[in-house]
DNA sequence: CTGAAAGCGCTAACAC
DNA sequence: GTGTTAGCGCTTTCAG
């Protein structure tokens, strides 16, 4: 496979017989020319088929109207939706969205961070980093924003409040009439902790005691790997949630290969409302974290912070119950 | 929020005492330097934060030591899975990959794809894009592979036989005793054509008639959509086969919803093995087109192309039946 | 409306 | 080992 040069701006004003500060002006749109310029310019561009070289262009201008996203695991629906929202939204302003993907990895995260940042006018981040992480990107003269619980520091930062959703699910299940909880949470991730919070926050005044258990990662096999030793205690939940949707139905699913019935043995709840929680069997109890709406939100702030106009105001997000049957059990 | 300006390596010469050339140098470590100066840079770059800019890097060496993907749609779990091999690939091998989304929008590509290409030493592009965009991508002067069906015209490109998926499946249903197939297909994409292919070879020779439908998008909701026309025919296929598993875990909802009985009423067969199609009741049967392995051979072949190493070989993928309950029908 | 010239931050010969 | 210099492809004053 040859690699032939690309055409560049100088070889457009020479077959054009213009200089190329004419070229630069025609590309990018900024005036009027004469029609005899103007038709050379389109013909010479044609026959090149020139494109701009948009490095060269961002190295000059200092913007590259692309923005990047880093997140945990693009595996995950509840990112993917992210991105998508973002996507959408940075497509609709003319922006170009990168997205890189971090691999549930805390360590390989500053190189591909340090990669992306000049290639973008803006990033966002998964918040899930290391302090010297977050020090390096309050340093770069861009505008980044994060993913995850709202209002920490000082820091442009948006998702649902933890709290609140874990409370939320707790709230409507203590109503439900369950009385032994089990929590299969993931700690390596720091919302974790108020996700606890939020769940002790109505568990305590009912009276109602919580498990509380761990995955080591938030996948469906981590949740299937990790079922067993909630199920086979003596003081078994009767119902059990988990840190988000993916690890609710890898539980949920080994439950019944163990041969509890979901929910009159055992009920389950996920957290995300990922789009295939209402696919499984039984249809999985969530909360709905708002995922693409998050994305659409922080690209909106980003996109603001980079524009340098005002903060765009009302984008609040609302996490909502999602009732589904792995939690309608028939208490007799 | 301020934007001070990034320190250069003109700075970090000035502050070190030193020419930038020596700064460069040191920076990309190719070379030793006297225990003084590279005392007084080390500090002098720690002091200042400085750090490479990689775009102007990348302007003059050409390289960008970057990889671009291009899928249709990062929330269908094939693609995020393809992303998956690939990134481990990439990241192993000291490139970033930067992932786009074209959203299933066959329109836009072209410009996402011109703001990709420049950023990076090669691309990755889902095959289904329209002429004008393979065309200029043929002449971009870099690396660039597909997705899709192996093996068309001169471009490499990397995927699973569609019409060895659809005939490995179509056998194993002829075999069960199935006698009347449905295919819920996708047209937009081209190897919809192979797939079909794929069926008749072994449905045709078996004597077995084949029903053709067609979903406006690969996913659950439009499976579940569709589902009905196919289900409330009189001659109701026995057994329906998907565009994928998103597809076909739609219809099988939606199948049971009607009250229809899975697998004794209608079966049902996706093309995929994404991950959830293990957790879904009945567990689906589908075909394991080796979504991750096929970003790791992508991801080696192109690596290959840039560094202009022989193409790595024996990189075959085997597309492979996984039999789960949605199939195991108890003929009577 | 068009062009000349000065860089953006960096690397790659080539000298010393 | 270290420094000088000429660009990479482009935009942007500033003249004309």
């Amino acid at each position: 496979m040859k690699r032939p040069k690309r055409p560049t701006i100088r070889d457009v004003a020479e077959k054009a017989g213009v200089s190329i500060a004419t070229v630069s002006k025609y590309v990018n749109g900024q005036q009027s020319f004469s029609p005899a310029v103007e038709e050379k310019l389109r013909e010479a561009i044609e026959n090149l088929g020139y494109s701009q070289n948009s490095l060269a262009r961002a190295m000059v201008t200092g913007r590259t109207t692309a923005i990047g996203l880093a997140v945990m695991d693009l595996a995950n629906p509840h990112y993917s939706n992210v991105v998508k929202g973002a996507n959408r939204v940075a497509l609709a302003n003319g922006y170009n969205l990168f997205v890189v993907d971090m691999e549930e990895s805390i360590a390989a995260v500053r190189p591909l961070l340090e990669a992306l940042a000049p290639r973008t006018d803006g990033l966002i981040v998964s918040a899930r980093i290391p302090k010297d992480v977050t020090d390096w990107l309050a340093e770069l003269d861009k505008p980044v924003a994060f993913l995850g619980q709202p209002e920490r520091d000082d820091v442009l930062t948006v998702g649902t409040d933890s709290v609140q959703v874990a409370a939320l699910l707790a709230r409507y299940l203590v109503r439900q009439g369950f009385k032994r909880f089990g929590y299969m949470g993931y700690s390596r991730a720091p919302s974790n902790a108020d996700r606890i919070q939020g769940l002790m926050q109505i568990l305590e005044p009912a009276g109602v005691e919580l498990l509380i258990f761990d995955v080591d990662e938030p996948t469906n096999e981590a949740g299937e790997r990790a079922a067993a030793r909630v199920l086979l205690r003596p003081d078994r939940p009767d119902v059990i949630i988990g840190w988000n949707d993916l690890v609710a139905i890898g539980m949920m699913n080994e439950a019944r290969s163990l041969g509890f019935k979901v929910p009159d043995d055992v009920a389950f709840a996920g957290i995300d409302n990922i789009p295939i929680s209402r696919y499984v069997t039984p249809p999985l109890t969530t909360v709905d974290v708002c995922s693409q709406a998050t994305g659409e939100v922080v690209m909106k702030k980003i996109i603001a912070m980079i524009e340098e106009k005002p903060q765009p105001t009302d984008l609040t997000l609302e996490p909502a119950l999602i009732i589904r049957e792995s939690t309608q059990r028939h208490f007799s």
